[in-house]
DNA sequence: ATCCCCGTGCCTGTTTTTTGGGCACGGGGA
DNA sequence: TCCCCGTGCCCAAAAAACAGGCACGGGGAT
């Protein structure tokens, strides 16, 4: 019911993966962290890949399940800083790595969940065609996703905090305008 | 070689501790906090009496691991301070409790061993007698427990790095007496 | 080019740990 | 008084972790 190697070996994996890049990271190093055996490993895990398929998606869950009523694009915005400031390293770490096509689809996934779930409830019972709902979703997500990815591609050096301003302006205004 | 379900026990308890008395807490609460089935916490603890008594000392030793070279009667305040303080609602529970002997017993042997260290170097080489030593070993070592206690008697509400000030002062001109 | 080291992925079998179910006991509340 | 609940313990089954070994492939050193 309770498995704590499992979770143990994401902690270790987490934990290295916030200290070097993915590419130094062994199995070994991972089953030495935490003082397993390398089939436990094993036996939990495929191979290393999809052990950081499930940690990326597992750790985008968390963070949507931490949020589970985005009620403005700004809580929005923080959800999504939330998660990356807080592991910063290891993210830059998977997305500069072969992986990061990995990250990238359960960023996108996890930006259009939250997105979604929050267009969806703002116009609940207003004028608006399923096409046009979807087309917003879909615009609001990728404006979202992309922001973390320039950033990253700027090194991480920038305020995060600033391409989301920028990003809630242009949806707030935007939603506002159809509103009307 | 990793016990994380034993450790996992052990954070569960604490994490108790720290919520409510040691009374009020079962084994079944603990096994359900931390999801795993009753019998695996009487295959790691003969029962919770036993857990207790595991985990005051493994806290101390953690404790005297983490300053393994006191210098200074402040540095020895401090490292008792530290542990107090860091779990202190857990501190006052077990305090008051059917466990407090348990409590006592591994907190005077803690501060045996901490000012023992410090005092058998402090003196190394000096004209002591050896039962001289011993004997202000016993008085600071007592000196230092029974801060401890006054303070959880007094409901922990006063500065407890206030009694310890006091005590170091009175070692301090005590050992510059003895040193001249 | 060859050898060698190292990590990998997988296999076998064994041991340890966890689980589910059930039992008798005792204390406390209705 | 009965009943509920937690306890401590038992058993057997399932799951998990272990030790040891093997073939493969990449990369570095000679």
């Amino acid at each position: 019911m309770a498995n704590f190697t499992r979770r143990a070996i994401k902690e270790a994996f987490l934990k290295l993966l916030n200290q070097r890049p993915l590419s130094q990271i062994t199995v070994k190093d991972i089953v030495e962290d935490c003082g397993i055996n390398r089939n436990s490993f094993y036996y939990h895990f495929e191979d290393l890949p999809a052990l950081v398929e499930e940690m990326v998606g597992e750790q985008m869950q968390n963070l949507i399940q931490k949020h589970p009523t985005v009620s403005s694009v700004e809580e929005c915005a923080d959800a999504v800083i939330e998660l990356v400031m807080e592991n910063r390293r290891a993210v830059y770490h998977i997305y500069n790595s072969l992986s990061r096509d990995v990250f990238e689809r359960h960023l996108m996934d996890g930006c259009g969940y939250i997105v979604s779930t929050y267009l969806k409830a703002e116009f609940a019972g207003k004028p608006i065609t399923p096409a046009d709902l979807d087309a917003l979703i879909r615009l609001h997500k990728c404006a979202c996703f992309g922001s973390v990815i320039d950033w990253l591609n700027g090194g991480m050096k920038d305020d995060i905090a600033d391409y989301f301003r920028r990003v809630c302006a242009l949806q707030k205004s935007g939603l506002e305008r159809l509103e009307r």
